[in-house]
RNA sequence: GGAGGGGUGGCCGAGCGGUCUAAGGCGCACGCCUGGAGAGCGUGUAGACGGUGAUGAAUCGUCUCGCGGGUUCGAAUCCCGCCCCCUCCGCCA
């Protein structure tokens, strides 16, 4: 979210933001009520300032038993005015938030321009996708042959876009859990949270999923959301706090299911265990300082790409266009592994700095060392990486001629030593 | 789910319709005192928004006593709704 302050100083740049990502300019509206707002604001604390003065004026006359009826009277009309003056400015600010709340982040200065994922820039590529002497076969089709993948019983239970796993898949999936959350928290210094799977509204609105992404969320009968990610527990720890600087950064790692209704998804990626509304992520997220925050986005995205190295995965580094990038982020790499059936990469992992605009949201600052006044802090979030497509990369790229496939060296401590499924 | 109690500043805690511009204490910061420290004494101790001013220093106003409404000339204080915490009972992994 932007401060009427800051677009106030910066309505062009402000303007110029909207339109690379491919908005209107909004900044003459928003300014045109944020003068009205103003004046109604100034007015509005006249009229209080006048009330109250009168009110001490009623109390000071009863205490030396003077008369008080005129000035009663001066005091309702005082207050009628107040009201009236109140409820205009209510109004108005009202039609601000209106606006405000739906303007998504400004893209950074280095993001590349675009209308959709087509004008994505690819950074880096590490690996070689392996040469097959034979057609490799998708991730469903090989664990259904094996008899680990059941979407049968999970359509029958609970619809399209679910799965069962049994056996070794279940367990490598566990595995997986694991061995993220023992790198990001041993090596890279993330504290381990188990963060509440149902989330209150006012959480869903600090990281930007409501008020306009509400379709893309389940709501449980008692009003709550389940998370689309843990990005919204873990980046809400901090909602409404004031932190000192020396805090900072924050990192928090958690491994949680999500859940997405795909509202807007349908007919894609109907087969296989892509696209679910149930899934397990392991989730980064970085609270920093806005100087620091940009030399943490490097990072967090090094954290997640460790994971694919360490799991012997070939994956490219792609810059997100303006046009492809999520409601609040302000830049975004997406980590993309190779998926030997589909001849593609596909999204593993989503790095963004949103900079202050969850910070603002959810009111989240921090107090300088030292000086004073506070600061909207900055926050981060970040796959590390998605355990389902993780899986599903594992089953395809280390996939044999016989049927059978091999498992990463690394995560063979979580699989109780087991090196292949067959 | 039923019954009751409660949410006040960084923390504890008083206030229960009219200088509340929130007592007092603790903590913290600075100063005095000291060879140094402690004790003691003094001073200070939040955030948000708006105005004046150069987006600095400063200064004025408004708001914030869990949140939102209401009553009243006037609400931390009275009323209603919501959220959260605690105690007891019931249920429960």
């Amino acid at each position: 979210m932007f401060e009427l302050r800051w677009i106030r100083d910066n309505g062009e740049e402000f303007d110029r933001g909207l339109r690379r990502r491919g908005l209107k300019a909004l900044s003459a509206e928003i300014l045109a009520l944020d003068r009205e707002w103003r004046a109604a604001q100034t007015r509005l604390e006249e009229t209080r300032a006048r009330q109250k003065r009168l009110a001490k004026e009623i109390g000071a006359a009863r205490k030396s038993g003077e008369a008080i009826a005129g000035l009663q009277a001066e005091g309702a009309e005082a207050k009628e005015e107040e009201s009236a003056a109140e409820a205009e400015a209510q109004r108005i600010k009202a039609a601000i938030d209106e606006i405000l709340w739906g303007v998504p982040n400004l893209p950074a200065e280095d993001v590349p321009e675009g209308a959709d994922e087509s004008a994505n820039r690819v950074l880096r590529r590490y690996g070689e996708p392996a040469a097959f002497d034979f057609p490799p076969e998708s991730h469903e089709r090989i664990g259904e042959r094996l008899g680990l993948m059941d979407f049968a019983r999970a359509a029958r239970l609970s619809g399209s876009r679910f799965v069962v796993l049994k056996g070794a898949l279940a367990r490598l999936e566990r595995a997986l859990s694991a061995f993220m959350l023992d790198l990001h928290t041993r090596e890279f210094g993330y504290l381990e949270i188990s963060p509440p799977l149902l989330v209150r509204d006012e959480a869903a609105f600090g990281t930007g999923q409501l008020p306009k992404f509400g379709e893309d969320l389940f709501r449980t009968t008692g009003g709550h959301y389940l998370i689309p990610t843990a990005e919204v527990p873990l980046t809400n720890l901090v909602a409404g706090e004031i932190l000192e600087e020396s805090a900072l950064p924050l990192r928090f790692v958690a491994s949680t299911p999500c859940f997405r209704s795909e509202a807007g998804a349908a007919g894609r990626d109907t087969r296989g265990m892509i696209r679910q509304h149930q899934f397990l992520k392991v989730e980064l997220v970085s609270i920093t300082r806005p100087e620091d925050s940009e030399a943490e986005h490097e990072r967090m995205t090094a954290c997640a790409e460790e994971v694919l190295k360490r799991l012997e995965l070939p994956y490219r580094v792609v810059v997100l266009s303006t046009g492809d990038m999520g409601f609040a982020a302000k830049k975004t790499y997406d980590i993309e592994v190779w998926l030997p059936s589909q001849g593609s990469y596909r999204e593993i992992s989503s790095c963004s700095d949103c900079g202050p605009f969850q910070a603002l949201r959810m009111k989240a600052r921090y107090r300088l060392e030292g000086g004073k006044g506070t600061r909207p802090v900055h926050t981060l979030n970040g796959s590390g990486l998605a355990i389902g497509r993780t899986l599903i990369a594992i089953l395809e790229n280390f996939q044999r001629r016989d049927g059978g496939l091999a498992l990463p060296q690394a995560l063979r401590p979580y699989l109780g030593g087991m090196e292949e499924i067959a």
